[in-house]
RNA sequence: GGAGCCGUGGCGGAACUGGUUUACGCGGCGCGCUUAAAACGCGCUGAGGGCUACCCUCAUCUGGGUUCGAAUCCCAGCGGCUCCACCA
């Protein structure tokens, strides 16, 4: 064994062995029961960076400790490779994505390796390989037998100077992200998967499964369910017509004193007199406009409006109120109408006050006490002039109110959503492409044919980078006529090929499955796989994708689990998200404010066991953590210390047995273990690596039995395994073993040592410590009582007083209460 | 505006289910080793005070409450972070 901890003269070599070993492939325990674990799948940049390394230290530690339990454990690893950086890059640069895309992947895989990732490499798979995306061609055709993907047309994100369909992402407070113009709306067609479908049973699962709850919250407002009423509004001097609304609040439809539309409702044009009409398109125009410049995430526009010269009735009141067009008025939500209750509604008083339109309270609050003049009453209460319904509350009079309007066929219960279905046509080359094709013969309306399962996978035609990735035009494929133009499937005859590819989040949707069979040529994986591998027991990643990624793999599963393929609806049955790393400034990593640290370097510097401890220790798992160059040093500090412990303890401990009769150093070995194992079971590393640093600690204190000496140490580089697995295996061999310390089984605490068979307790009076005693394992509450009493100190508290009650807690203090 | 999370030393953070607040690490101070420095080792380190080998008072954002006992539970407020945002 080495004088000096050199980390640059062990990583290597065993990342080389456990390589050589194969010791981390799945599956080679078919008897034992199972355990996925996984990090989200990354994107290859070049080089990894501390985020990724922050979950893989995650996975890793608990990959490497389920194995020591007895699990057959799957840990595997691939590549997002499909995606807008390689094709930007591609645009800038002119190198083809399909060529820098292995180099990046190279380079990333050496990171992984090189922080001693226990990962099984026999699953690696990568998004842009025809072998995995020919799937995901094969679902779409699936799912487009059960009408779960469907044409439409929709709005889309259009830049008029560079000609071409941006994604939501690339559109920058209404503008191109790369010539700056003001991106317009424009209604072009798109395929779309119908996971509003799925909307409830979406809601459903977040109620079994272990995830954060604010991942949950966010998918549950994500989903954004509302109950309510559908109920219409006819419409005077038109007879049969009538405006359809959706609201949540029937109760307060005696208030309702005008209706506000969306400024491109269908039925504005069709109804307003004449000499509306320019001003009402001018108006929808200049709306149309301003929501595109003000970009998302801005502040609400002022609220304008125009009335339409329309009239309706109210159908409670029966009074005929106007209706306005409104910017405030969404298309795509309910029915894009709704009644308007200025008294009620934030949003309505606001609106009503600026229009001057009537305010007609018909909601007071249920304690009798007055409503506030000055603005609307949002919360609940009772009904007051509503005819049939007044003196009735809230919740009761909506449910009343619904009933009447079904009752006389004008209105039904509805239930809306915020989900909307998922767009996933991409107009770029860097994806997977659409398996369908356009007969003008056979499919004169252009809905699309989709290409036979035989001729999958449709794959990406080689390109001149140069001529096709040019960012500009129509899709890059559509301008690569040998591949465009194909052959019908149904009449031979030509046809073209839907030259868009599918969202990328369509490839992350299921890649955890393939990893069970990612050499499968018959089906995405076999039946027999799922059973044994899923659900994906941890899974661990950036909390940014919580209603992306989180949402779509979910929605995945569903389908996976109609279509036969598995037996689990919930992908993932526990979700951790880790926080983010931020720079030594404090400031979240980012390469424009140049604070940002590579594993790389610290690495290179200290060794990965120094970075895996770091990253591990510095924070909870969950919680965003702070980049100190000190801590780092610390960590190294810790692994020199043990290094050197056990160095300089060879010779006591040479020939001796681990063991012997209990002492306090053997008490403290032992509690660790079973510490170290519950901070495991609990994912928090950062105290499991204080009791490691505590038992050292303890060690080196130690001048007793050299027995108790050797057990100390030999615990101490097991539980170190799994964080610094380096450095672990490389003391254990120091402390003269020559079995892999990674294929040893986790050490079990000796229940007899993990129990004292005396304790110190607190003394409190009247809930304040005034001492301390020492009692037997075996006092009872009397004797615990009465020692307690008789300490010098606490008797003086007690002096004079009148003890009124004694709380006696085992273990942890007696409480005495005077007077 | 809505939803969620959080507030403990100089700093990162411990504290199991309400039971001795500040584990562990960093930083700081002192000492040792050294010609010297680095590295390493040892000791001290919440604030204030006293009769200073000992003891007291006060401290978990602020103010209330429940309790024998609150960092932990409840109410109100202040501050910070994240996500969604005209959702009818």
């Amino acid at each position: 064994m080495q004088d000096r901890y050199d980390p640059k003269s062990i990583e290597p070599r065993w990342q080389a062995h456990w390589a050589s070993k194969d010791l981390f492939r799945a599956g080679n325990r078919p008897g034992a029961p199972k355990k996925y674990v996984l990090a989200m799948l990354p994107y290859p940049s070049g080089e990894m960076h501390m985020g990724h390394a922050r979950v893989y230290c995650i996975t890793d530690v608990l990959a490497r400790y389920a194995r020591k339990r007895g699990f057959d454990v799957l840990h595997p690893f691939g590549w997002d490779a499909f995606g807008l950086p390689a094709e930007n890059a591609a645009i800038k640069e002119g190198v083809h994505p399909a060529e820098r895309t292995p180099r990046n992947i190279a380079s990333f895989k050496k990171d992984v390796i090189s922080l001693g990732i226990s990962v099984d490499w026999s699953t690696e798979l990568s998004t842009s390989d025809p072998a995995y995306y020919r799937w995901n061609q094969w679902f779409f055709l699936r799912m487009l037998e059960r009408g779960l993907v469907y044409r439409r047309r929709a709005k889309v994100n259009f830049c008029p100077s560079c000609n071409t369909v941006l994604a939501n992402e690339q559109v920058e407070e209404g503008r191109c992200w790369r010539c700056g113009s003001v991106v317009v709306e424009r209604e072009i067609p798109e395929w779309a998967f119908r996971i509003t479908a799925y909307a409830d049973r979406l809601l459903e699962g977040l109620n079994r499964i272990d995830w954060p709850e604010r991942v949950v919250a966010m998918q549950r407002n994500w989903i954004g369910r509302s109950d309510g009423l559908e109920i219409d509004f006819a419409v005077k001097g038109a007879r049969r017509k009538a405006f359809r609304v959706f609201t949540t609040r029937a109760d307060t439809i005696y208030g309702a004193t005008y209706m506000a539309v969306a400024p491109d409702h269908p039925l504005v044009m069709e109804l307003a007199p004449q000499s509306k009409k320019a001003g009402l398109q001018a108006f929808a125009e200049k709306v149309r406009r301003a929501t595109k410049e003000v970009g998302e995430g801005a502040q609400a526009a002022e609220k304008e409006g125009v009335d339409a010269g329309i009239r309706a009735k109210n159908p409670f009141t029966g009074k005929e109120i106007p209706v306005w067009v409104a910017n405030f008025v969404l298309a795509g939500y309910g029915t894009g109408a709704v009644m308007s209750v200025p008294a009620h509604d934030e949003r309505d008083y606001e609106f009503a006050r600026k229009y001057d339109l009537p305010i007609v309270p018909v909601i007071r609050p249920g304690d009798d006490s007055e409503p506030p003049k000055d603005k609307a009453y949002t919360d609940y209460g009772v009904l007051m002039d509503s005819g049939e319904f007044s003196g009735m509350p809230s919740e009761q009079a909506r449910l009343a109110i619904a009933a009447e309007a079904q009752r006389r066929g004008i209105g039904k219960p509805a239930v809306n959503y915020h989900l909307r279905d998922w767009g996933v046509s991409r107009q770029r080359y860097w994806g997977t492409p659409i398996p369908i094709v356009y007969c003008p013969k056979d499919d004169p309306e252009g809905k699309g044919i989709p290409v036979p399962d035989s001729d999958l996978p449709v794959k990406l035609p080689d390109i001149d980078v140069k001529e096709v990735l040019t960012g500009m035009g129509e899709p890059p494929l559509a301008k690569v006529a040998s591949w465009v133009n194909t052959e019908c499937p149904i009449c031979g005859g030509p046809a073209r090929r839907e030259a868009e590819t599918m969202d990328t989040f369509v490839d992350s949707a299921w890649y955890w499955a393939r990893y069970l069979d990612p050499h499968n040529d018959r089906e995405p994986f076999s039946r027999a796989q799922a059973d044994r591998w899923l659900p994906i027991d941890v899974y661990v990643g950036g909390p940014e994708h919580a209603v992306l990624h989180l949402l779509y793999f979910r929605f995945w599963t569903k389908v996976m689990q109609e279509l036969g393929l598995c037996a689990i609806d919930e992908p993932a049955q526990k979700l951790v998200t880790q926080g983010i790393v931020k720079g030594r400034d404090g400031e979240k990593m980012s390469k424009s404010k140049g604070n940002v640290v590579s594993p790389r370097e610290i690495i290179d510097e200290f060794g990965a066991d120094t970075a895996r401890l770091f990253i591990l220790f510095a924070a909870p798992a969950e919680k965003d953590m702070d980049w100190s160059d000190e801590q780092v040093q610390g960590q190294h500090r810790f692994l020199g210390r043990v290094w050197r412990l056990i160095q300089g303890n060879l010779q006591t401990i040479e020939g001796v047995k681990a063991g012997g009769p209990p002492d306090d150093l053997r008490r403290r070995t032992h509690k660790t273990i079973l510490r170290v194992t519950q901070q495991l079971e609990r994912l928090q590393f950062n105290t499991a690596i204080s009791s490691l640093m505590e038992l050292s600690n303890a060690a080196t204190d130690w001048s007793g039995a050299p027995g108790s000496l050797r057990e100390a140490l030999e615990v101490l580089v097991q539980l170190l395994a799994p964080f610094a697995p380096h450095t672990a295996e490389e003391l254990w061999r120091g402390l003269g073993h020559t079995e892999e310390l990674s294929r040893l089984q986790w050490p079990d605490a000796d229940p007899a040592l993990v129990v004292d068979d005396a304790y110190q307790i607190a003394v409190q009076v009247n809930g304040k410590l005034r001492g301390e005693v020492q009692v037997a394992a075996s006092a009872n509450d009397a004797e615990i009582r009465d020692m307690a009493s008789r300490d010098p100190k606490v008797a003086g508290w007690l002096q004079g007083k009148t003890v009124k009650k004694v709380v006696v807690v085992p273990k942890r203090l007696v409480n005495f209460v005077v007077a």
